[in-house]
DNA sequence: CGACCCCTGCGC
DNA sequence: GCGCAGGGGTCG
């Protein structure tokens, strides 16, 4: 579900539990958290600390890099931590005050604030889940395998980030070793802003096409973080609300319909095993 | 690289 | 029932 729009807006959602302590962690379901605060390779098994899971710790700072979130806290003797989450497909984050039971289906992880407020973690597909890190720097390793944020992409970084792959430019966008945060629905949308054919091969792009696309990247995530992210179906905010930014969308999911800038029709095919929709005169293959 | 899998829910 | 869905890891 969401890209780097609707996370970043679950980050600036969550942003009232800054310099709050969390006093407790419902650990509902616990195959959706991977614990490497013990430094090794692999998870842990056995019972999760729930020092790991931030409990006795302040909320120091939310850090997000494309679709993860990181949640950095400090314990009363200055030891860091991080509990980076992933949503996968149908994640979500919420806020929620002390009235509130979160009783709805598939939440995994309910942590409890100083204040009686809770966040709870739910995600009906799993596909997402939380790391828990044991120190800061752990947090640069982690996430050394993504590639530069989607949102600040220069046209230098996309350039170097396709190299010379003939695969389709699409596939690579969704790559999040080349650019980090760019999904489904923004793929097609920036693609077709830049007048880029998505099945185009990254080798064949023209410098002045990765430099359009550069920026139609960081015009639509700025545009649909302004409209508070995509909801299709599942996605709201830490606050349960859904956002806007699906009312912008020029192509994504309008296969059959009018292209919004020229009226032929969208066409949709399949690349990297996403549906992909592309106007074929706005967005032509090179020659 | 592409193919396949993970999992649940929803619309047809 | 079946196919599809905003993601991503692993395999050959």
């Amino acid at each position: 579900m969401p890209e780097l729009p609707e996370v970043e807006t679950i980050r600036r959602g969550l942003l009232p539990i800054v310099g709050h302590t969390i006093v407790g962690c419902d650990v509902r379901r616990r195959d959706v958290v991977r614990d490497r605060t013990n430094g090794s390779p692999n998870p842990r098994r056995g019972s999760i600390e729930p020092s790991a899971l931030g409990v006795g710790s302040v909320v120091d700072e939310l850090v997000r890099l494309g679709k993860q979130l990181g949640i950095v806290v400090r314990d009363p003797c200055g030891q860091e931590r991080v509990i980076v989450v992933q949503l996968g497909m149908s994640g979500q984050v919420s806020l929620v005050d002390s009235a509130r039971i979160p009783d709805a289906k598939h939440v995994h992880l309910v942590w409890a604030l100083d204040d009686a407020r809770r966040v709870c973690f739910r995600d009906a597909r799993r596909f997402g889940g939380v790391t828990l890190l044991g120190s800061r720097s752990d947090l640069d390793g982690f996430w050394a395998p993504l590639g530069p944020d989607a949102l600040e992409i220069t046209a230098g970084q996309l350039r170097d980030g396709l190299g010379t792959s003939t695969r389709a430019i699409k596939a690579a966008l969704l790559d999040q070793g080349v650019i980090a945060g760019v999904g489904n629905i923004y793929a097609d949308e920036a693609l077709h802003h830049a007048a880029i054919n998505p099945c185009e091969r990254c080798s064949d792009l023209r410098t002045d096409q990765i430099r359009a696309l550069a920026k139609a990247i960081r015009g639509v995530l700025r545009e649909a973080i302004n409209a508070r992210g995509s909801t299709l179906r599942d996605y709201r905010d830490p606050s349960n609300e859904p956002g806007e930014a699906q009312l912008m969308h020029r192509v994504y999911a309008r296969a059959g319909l009018a292209c919004l800038s020229c009226g032929h029709v969208i066409e949709q095919c399949r690349i990297a095993q996403r549906s992909t929709c592309w106007c074929p005169v706005c967005q032509p293959i090179n020659r």
